[in-house]
DNA sequence: CGGTTAAAGTGAACGCTGTAAACATAGAGG
DNA sequence: CCTCTATGTTTACAGCGTTCACTTTAACCG
């Protein structure tokens, strides 16, 4: 993921880019709510705020790094969730409930993430999290528009789950997460 | 809703609080994804920037007014939605796209309403969106709890799809919409 | 009526933000 | 060793939310 080298403070910082990305992560994790600014993470990193501008283009550019990060976090985890529970359905409803968890246990970091005004990847990145959702749905069924459906839909209410629990919209609260997400018996 | 009183432009500006609220409500529309200034708005309606806050603690209370405005105007498009598909299960189903076409025609302030650190509503506003949402679960069966998890879980999945398109991480196709709130099969 | 008072406006100022422009440094390669 | 370029620095600007001290106005009351 990210290799947070602790280099020499000299002039030149050594690799700039990963210590503003890990500075950033950090800072999103702590201080409930508040995205860090640019001028926040240099200070952070020792650094004058212009010298961001070496590395990124723009703040939003530094933003959607940020996210690439986090998405690559999601991916992992997920992947290791579907693995201890056996693969297969098991597997694929424990990334559901892994998504969630995720946007709870880091409110600041995920709402960066699907707050970009633009897709973070423009078919480049590569998107464990994607991938697994499809290879899971396409396990389900052999008609492949069917299995797009079926992916759409998992991850909406996955989504909807995070998004509304992280406004406090409903409540937070675990064993809900698992009664929402559990879409067998939607229509009995 | 909103009465925008075209009021005399004189020292006492009669009431800004309205008129705060309206020119909120249309920059919002306008402008793709920016949401105003304080300032911005200040200006828009000929005042000080210091005046609003006679009407407003903060910028965030200006925000939830506006979010609170654009609730009230979701619930209202919901509800007449609904009646026009005849109520019932027809009507609950159009309640949904409403709430996802409502999204993609106010993206900016459908964000507004949802980006707000902590609920809009702390028991007080009413919410006609909510209260439409429980009303229909409830018809659908006679066990409280499960007819609360309908209502969440349709809710999570239409605010799911609503909030991935926005992202444009799902294509925000109207035929997409249809296709993934169609849970009637999730499980064939 | 006329005077007082409080609600509702003003302008200047502060510290913060993202960003641009011109300049400085250091480490790598000819 | 000298130079070039990548990577940093300082200074500056406009806009933001917010505070403070001040002014205006309308409404109330003796």
């Amino acid at each position: 993921m990210l290799t947070v080298s602790t280099s020499p403070a000299s002039y030149h910082h050594g690799n700039l880019r990963d210590a503003l990305l890990a500075a950033g992560l950090e800072a999103l994790e702590g201080a409930e709510g508040k995205a860090p600014s640019l001028r926040e993470l240099a200070r952070e990193v020792g650094v004058s705020a212009t010298a961001v501008y070496r590395h990124f283009p723009d703040k939003q550019a530094l933003d959607k790094a940020l996210a690439q990060e986090g998405l690559a976090l999601l991916g992992s985890e997920q992947a290791k969730a579907a693995k201890q529970a056996g693969g297969g359905a098991a597997g694929f409803a424990e990334t559901g409930r892994t998504y969630v968890r995720f946007a709870l246990a880091h409110p600041a970091l995920f709402r960066l993430m699907f707050t970009q005004g633009h897709p973070v990847d423009d078919r480049e990145a590569p998107d464990q999290a994607r991938d697994l959702l499809t290879a899971h749905t396409q396990a389900l069924t052999s008609d492949p528009e069917r299995a797009e459906t079926l992916a759409l839909q998992a991850w909406s209410i996955a989504h909807g789950i995070a998004m509304l629990m992280l406004d406090g919209r409903i409540c937070a609260d675990d064993a809900l997460i698992d009664r929402l997400l559990d879409t067998d018996n939607v229509f009995p």
